[in-house]
This record gives C-alpha cells, sequence and structure tokens, in this order.
RNA sequence: GAGGGUGUAGCUCAGUUGGCAGAGCACCGGAUUUUUAAUCCUGUGGCCGUGGGUUCGAGUCCCACCACCCUCACCA
C-alpha cells in the first residue's frame, strides 16, 4: 500500500503525499480502483503484460493525420481518453503530445490477444496501436486498429470527459493530470520552452555567455528582498537561497566575460500572487561597454524574437487587451507619465503631497517617495502596451550610476506590459568605493532585517569592472503574456501549494 | 498580515424557509460492428472540508480551524 493509501481515485485528496495524510486503521480502498486492480490481474493471468516495455517506431498523431495517406500503415501510441463503445467495435480518442487521433477498434480486425486488450480497456489507460488509416464514415481520419499493446493500465479514474479537470488546485497540485486532461495546458508548457529557447539563441547569436552562478549563497545580495534560509550540516554554515544572481555575474564581468547571461530560479520570502511566486525564473544578462540604453533596444530584441516565433503579427490578445508590439515600443520618462495618469509631475512637490492625499496614500517623507506611492497607485496598472520607462529619481535607485548629464535621474530603465513590470535594467555602478558607501547605508537603514555587505563583491569591484549594462527579465511574466496566462501558476509546472 | 468568496459522489455541478442526499459524466450488469458529449435499459456509489455549538431535527444557522480563489498589503 502507498503512504497515499487513502487518496486512492486521481483526485481526492489534494494533500496525498503529505505526511500526516495517512489515514490509521484500515485504508479505504477506492471501488474504482479495486475494479481496475481486478483487471491487471486478470490481464495476468492471460499472460498479457498490463505494464509494457519498449514499443518503438511510435509517430505523433499530429504529425499522422497531418500527412494523411489512404491505407497507410501506422504506429501510434498514447493515452486512451474517450471511448464509444459499440459491442464488438468500439471507436476511441488516443491524445499523445501532439494531439489526438480517433481510433477503430473492431474484433474481428484484432488478433486474439489484441482483443484481450479491448475488452478491459478503460479511460485514462496508455496503449499502444497497430492499423491502417483511413477515414470513418464521417470523414474523420481514423486508424483502424489491426493489434493492441497495454502499455500501462491505469488504476486512477480520469476526470470527466467533457468538462475536463476544472479545479485549480487540484490543477496545481497534480499537474500529471492537468497536462493531458486539459490540452491548453500542454500548449502553453510547451510555448514556455520555445520563448525560452528562443531568447537563448537570440543571446548566444550574438556571442553571450550562459553561465550558471550560484542558487546558494552565503550572503544573500542583489536584491532587496527576504531570501529563504537553509543550512548546511557538514560545515554548520547558514545558506541563503538567492533572491538574485546580479552580484555573481558582475564578478564575472571583472573576472573577463565581457556578455554574459543566466537565465534559473530565484527565491524571494515574500508574499504570494497572481503575479508572484516565490521560487520564478529570471534572466539576467550584462554586457560589458554597454549602458542601459544598449539594453533597451536588447530587451525589445530578445523579447520580439520569442514574439516573432509565436505571434509573427506581433499582435497579441492578453485577456481584455490587444497588445501591440509592433516596434519601437514606447519610451516614456517617469515624469511624463506621472503627469499622464496622476497629473502632477516630478517638479511639484504640493501637488504631489496633495495628489497622495487624496488618494489615500502617504503623502509624508522624501518627495521622491511620494512620487514613486503615485507612479504605483495612477501609472503602473494603465502601462498596457508594452512601455520602458527611463529617467526613475536617483534616489529611488540606490544601486544605479545616476546620469551623467542630469544627476538627478538614474540611468535605469522599467518595462511594463500589461501593467506588470516585466524588466528592469541599469546602467551598473562600477565604482567600488561608492558601492561600499551604499552598501553600508543600505545595511543601516535595514532595521532588523538580515543585511550583510558582500565584501567580496566589494573587492571585485576593486580589481576593476569594466562600465557595463545589465538587465534582469522576468521569464514568466513574458511567458503569461504571451501565452495569454492570467496568473503566474499557469505558467510554472509546479508552483509552491501549501 | 487584512477583507471578500469557495469547499456536496471519482469528475462537473444543483440543493428552496432548517424537514428522506440530487443530476450529468464516469463506473457495474445487459443490448448494440462507423461513433464522436454515441444511444437504449438497469444498478452501485456520500465523513455534505475538519471540529465544536444551537435545534425535536443542520448540507443549510452560529463559532473555531484547514485548504484554495480574488482584492489589498509586503515585494528597489
Amino acid at each position: 500500500m502507498t503512504p497515499a493509501a487513502r487518496c486512492v481515485s486521481i483526485i481526492p485528496c489534494p494533500r496525498a503525499g503529505r505526511q500526516g495524510f495517512q489515514v490509521g486503521g484500515g485504508t479505504v480502498e477506492d471501488r474504482f480502483e479495486q475494479e481496475r486492480m481486478a483487471t491487471v490481474e486478470a490481464l495476468r493471468a492471460k499472460g498479457v503484460d498490463p505494464y509494457g516495455s519498449r514499443f518503438d517506431g511510435v509517430a505523433p498523431v499530429a504529425q499522422i493525420a497531418g500527412a494523411y495517406e489512404e491505407g497507410r500503415v501506422v504506429r501510434v501510441a498514447g493515452r486512451m481518453t474517450a471511448m464509444r463503445n459499440f459491442g464488438k467495435a468500439a471507436f476511441a480518442d488516443l491524445r499523445d503530445s501532439s494531439g489526438k487521433i480517433q481510433l477503430y477498434m473492431k474484433q474481428d480486425m484484432l488478433d486474439p490477444a489484441s482483443v484481450e486488450v479491448l475488452q478491459v480497456l478503460d479511460l485514462g489507460d496508455v496503449i499502444g496501436v497497430d492499423g491502417k488509416l483511413g477515414k470513418s464514415r464521417t470523414g474523420e481520419i481514423t486508424v483502424f486498429a489491426s493489434g493492441l499493446r497495454m502499455l500501462s493500465k491505469a488504476l486512477l479514474t480520469p476526470p470527466e470527459k467533457w468538462h475536463g479537470l476544472r479545479d485549480v488546485e487540484i490543477r496545481y497540485r497534480q499537474r500529471y493530470v492537468d497536462l493531458w486532461a486539459n490540452p491548453d495546458v500542454m500548449a502553453t508548457f510547451r510555448r514556455r520552452t520555445q520563448i525560452i529557447g528562443a531568447i537563448r539563441r537570440y543571446l548566444d547569436e550574438r556571442g553571450f555567455l550562459e553561465v550558471e552562478t550560484p542558487m546558494m549563497q552565503a550572503i544573500p545580495g542583489g536584491a532587496a528582498a527576504r531570501p529563504f534560509v537553509t543550512h548546511h550540516n557538514t560545515l554548520d554554515l547558514a545558506l541563503y537561497m538567492r533572491v538574485s544572481p546580479e552580484l555573481y555575474l558582475k564578478r564575472l564581468l571583472v573576472g573577463g566575460m565581457e556578455k554574459v547571461y543566466e537565465i534559473n530560479r530565484n527565491f524571494r520570502n515574500e508574499g504570494i500572487s497572481t503575479r508572484h511566486n516565490p521560487e520564478f525564473t529570471m534572466m539576467e544578462v550584462y554586457q560589458a561597454y554597454a549602458d542601459f540604453n544598449i539594453m533597451m533596444d536588447l530587451t525589445e530584441g530578445l523579447i520580439g524574437s520569442a514574439i516573432d516565433l509565436l505571434h509573427p503579427s506581433r499582435k497579441i490578445s492578453y485577456g481584455l487587451h490587444e497588445l501591440d508590439f509592433t516596434s519601437p515600443w514606447r519610451r516614456a520618462t517617469y515624469d511624463q507619465l506621472l503627469k499622464e495618469h496622476a497629473g502632477v509631475g516630478l517638479d511639484d512637490e504640493a501637488g504631489l503631497r496633495s495628489k497622495a492625499k487624496e488618494l489615500g496614500r502617504d503623502p509624508n517623507g522624501e518627495i521622491a517617495a511620494v512620487a514613486d506611492r503615485l507612479f504605483e497607485s495612477c501609472v503602473e496598472h494603465q502601462l498596457i502596451q508594452p512601455t520602458f520607462v527611463t529617467h526613475y529619481p536617483i534616489t529611488l535607485c540606490p544601486l544605479t550610476k545616476a546620469s551623467a548629464t542630469d544627476p538627478r535621474f538614474a540611468e535605469r530603465f522599467e518595462m511594463y506590459i500589461a501593467g506588470m513590470e516585466c524588466a528592469n535594467a541599469y546602467t551598473e555602478l562600477n565604482d567600488p568605493i561608492d558601492q561600499e558607501h551604499r552598501f553600508r547605508n543600505q545595511v543601516e537603514q535595514a532595521e532588523g532585517q538580515l543585511r550583510v555587505v558582500d565584501e567580496d563583491f566589494v573587492r571585485a569591484l576593486k580589481v576593476g569592472m569594466p562600465p557595463a549594462g545589465g538587465l534582469g527579465i522576468g521569464i514568466d511574466r513574458i511567458v503569461m503574456v504571451l501565452t495569454n496566462s492570467p496568473c503566474i501558476r499557469d505558467v510554472i509546472l509546479f508552483p509552491l501549494m501549501r
């Protein structure tokens, strides 16, 4: 009996597998599972292996349907998701990762072993099929089976055939059901892989080197988020899951990797929402001798390459919005957008404070902070079309280089799509003394929170880091936009569940 | 962390004013050799999220807890 003996059907307990769920005294055997177990035994008794092995020469069903040829001998395999039984014959739907195809299984067209399989076939079983391609009376492309092999007998009942698996909690927890029961889900994750592939290709073609830097760090740095804490036993060492790879990628700039990037997980011990998962995929890229303007072009280029792959028209529906990614994307200053959506500019201190008060936000404190509250309240969610926001007030960006031409502003942009922050880029600070001061200020201001100066990083800057542009892109959010997914959990295969 | 919502059969969902626990799909048995949510007949299936309380009587009302969803807060 498995540890989750109580959890007998595919769905019944969302927390299957968790410790402590096992019921003491007398396991509850599910009726459906018992029936299918009996089938397994019956097959074995007849010398048929209910859990088959290697099955060579399988073609994707979409490919077979796409290159239809009357009478062609084909071999397919997949999960049986529907069956229409007529006694001595039956139609069934066979689904693989490419799509589905109809099977026609008639007893007098099958060898005896296959008839045994047909007689015990249940929804959800994984089967292998040999047959000839043809069309049914209604014109549907159909494999007319001559041989059936049971490749894996399903013991648990699949979701309902018409409505499918809707319960979002079960979908996230039992993605292994969700993926085949809801074809859109499979399509979304296929696209996710394609998007990341396009981004990699774009960077690789331009001479960027993909690297992997530590996810377990003794000093978590590169972002202000709270880290997850863990512990190394034999070293008796506190370690932190990284909140950002930034400080390591910059060390690589120092080491002479002039164009470097990483696509991998970051971990932030913060709230969860439709746009935040505790572990999420970030792409960070650094380019020596560049600045944030070059990063802006890079952002548009690499996201554009992914869009061209999936949406060549560059027009994308996202929820109720029609997004237009035709180049060039809008570039606007922070001040400009504040005036546009909040009706006050950065130079109008009294106006900013009264507007904040009007909106019920804190009107006190440093004026840039007040402005930023207004930016959050009034501007961010209005940035539906892809928009680069530039010229952030320098005090909002303590780790960015100030503009050489106007030191009130930082050399930074954020890029928004559908009201979501999707990218963030700087002209990176490479003055070690300046950096050290800013680190120490941060530590002083981080009351109670863990914050330690990464002395080795300062040392690295002292060795000399070339001036550089740095860019971070939230991959999950880009995938959300490009797959019309309203929730970050819809684009993460196994999102965190309590 | 705050507010709102949801939780009923394996799945998708009804459940009236507090009065016998329901449907469709799935499943068991029967009929059916071109259907596609196949059809027809028949039957099985319930810890109503968990634990308390009110009541003659609770799926329904009250309290607490658990999980999930939404909004907000946190998140340079």
